[in-house]
DNA sequence: CGGTAAGCGAGACGGTACGTCGCGTCTTAAG
DNA sequence: CTTAAGACGCGACGTACCGTCTCGCTTACCG
């Protein structure tokens, strides 16, 4: 048989320029930072027309969006068998995530543009936090479970707390102690539990 | 003796310049925000040539983090007599800076320039959020005395999380409950209190 | 064989731009002058904006340059079967194009570039003194075969006397007599006619 | 009586600076031409303020003028006892005037100055050219007596035909025959005698 | 001889125009 | 009908000079 498909005229390019204008926009977010950033620098370095990436996304930021978007992985709820395994597990993963160059630059953009767009923080706070939030309150359903935690406590107070904490020291780096030790005492502190 | 600062040669720059542009600055950035604010526009407000902006700061940050600088009040410790009088007051205070346009562009801009200019950040943090921790500190030696809370509890790390919790609020603004029930909760839970 | 001149790629560059932009030069070129003539005023009232201009011409020169050879019309030698017939067409040719606020700025613009700039000077002569020149030559080969004048008589070298005289003429216009007796006077004497 | 003008109050003016403005300013002309000399730059050279410049001269073009005006060297009218040989001393006269960078400038501003500030091509003609136009009557004159040239020959005619030409030649310079031949083919022809 | 008024170098001032860059849209030719 | 290429109108950028002004200091004269 010969190719039946006699598709309309001319868009085979489609998924591979669409990889391309991703790949390269994570690149120059990563390399110079979102506002020194140009869409025509990307379209040069996608090998793409501007217009390709104007018929996709309407502004640099849905482009951004899409592109930080696109290169989320797999999400599993950690199930160590105790709370505190589970949550090494999750601050690792959000850890991971958060304090490299291309995450610093998203929560920067997304912060940068939150007051005057904020459904761009609306999209982070619906694809990334509330999965995270709802696989906290698993954890500390399984943990009170096992007895670990007082039954009142409530996971998604927690959780932001945790998320702003990590926020602080993304935002006052160099100006606070090391992370892991932060957000540990932190949940000593809300678990009462005497540090370890 | 005399005083070994001799003041330079030519015409000295002008404070009510200065002034007017520190003025204009900041109405726009509140206006407009900052990514929208063109030094021209700063400059035909403030009845100012574009150079005299640029003969005092090289970029657009700069002469924004000058003019948020300036607009710094004076603060003082409160001292109700009461632990939660205290701490309403510190809130309060504390919301009032940044839960304006102002302020969130103000934390905006910081955020977004921490990365590629951490001693922005650093200043931010050494000139507003240092005394307040402070601040927070006497207030909780004075509680400790009153015995109102426990006396290992550590002040920094609360005030740490309550100013992540409010950069968080502050980011997040449309998606979590509104933030003074939030913060209210959160010492509730730090404190070891029974919600009121 | 194909045609080797393959049409570059991408959108072509706008020719109704291109009058426009000539077309403004050259009014504001007669209203103000070269030197109190701006690129911006070019643009705005071409509608059209700075880069198109200088995605064309490198400085304000080459586009005034451009501009002024954009506007040359035909040119045709006189035949009006006697040599002061034809001479005085030349003449009035000549001075209907140099001598008019447009004439001036070209002549002044080319002189105060033609150190730091010859081919500029180089174009003016080759597009339009060299076919006036010849044609004068012509007039001249008529002339003598009428025996209105000698000749021996090098028709360049009067052209370029009549043309350095006009020059002057342009130059310190107040200060000296009207041209048409100027360039009278100094044919008569040229042609040892006495002066009618 | 003495002097009746009485000598304003207060500090004289630096005849130094006066000659440092003077000196940088034909420097800078030489070397970058009217258009691209700028007045601070002039007083740097000169090691001078920028208002001691405006306070003796109003523009660029006064400070030029002047400039130029005081590099005059004396002039006196030649007589060498032949037509050919003060007309000789007379050409070089001015070509070693007008044929070097300074000279160039020096016309080309003129010029290009002449249609919008005509006093200025007015002060050249009245303190530079008439004195010549003068001295050259005056070897007519002496020519006539001699019986060297025809007693009805107008010596401004052939004065401003010299001048023409030179001015032509300076600005057509690269693409007319050497100007000595040129004029002196001039001369012979105005003053009907043969080519020798 | 001491006051004083103008000149001095330096340089900041409000402006204007510069030439460049990036935006988001439009217009080609090629496939 | 989409693509790569690239020109378009727009508007902000940061720089260079303009001609004026304000400093703190001479410097020469005049009372």
């Amino acid at each position: 048989m010969s190719k039946p498909v006699k598709s309309p005229p001319g868009r085979p390019r489609s998924a591979q320029s669409h990889q391309a204008i991703l790949q390269a926009a994570l690149e120059l977010l990563a390399e110079v930072g979102f506002d020194r950033m140009s869409i025509d620098a990307i379209a040069t370095r996608a090998g793409v027309g501007k217009p390709t990436i104007y018929r996709r996304y309407k502004s640099k930021q849905e482009l951004v969006a899409d592109a930080i978007e696109s290169c989320r992985q797999e999400y599993v709820v950690p199930d160590t068998g105790s709370l505190w395994g589970d949550i090494d597990a999750l601050i690792n993963s959000a850890a991971q995530i958060t304090f490299t160059p291309l995450g610093r630059q998203t929560v920067a953009m997304m912060i940068s543009t939150a007051s005057s767009n904020p459904q761009f923080a609306q999209v982070y706070w619906t694809k990334y936090l509330q999965p995270r939030r709802q696989a906290f309150a698993v954890v500390f359903e399984r943990a009170k479970q096992r007895n670990e935690i007082q039954a009142d406590l409530d996971p998604d107070l927690v959780f932001d707390l945790i998320s702003g904490i990590m926020l602080y020291a993304l935002v006052f780096q160099a100006t606070t102690e090391p992370l892991e030790g932060y957000i540990r005492r932190t949940l000593h502190l809300l678990l009462r539990e005497p540090p370890s």
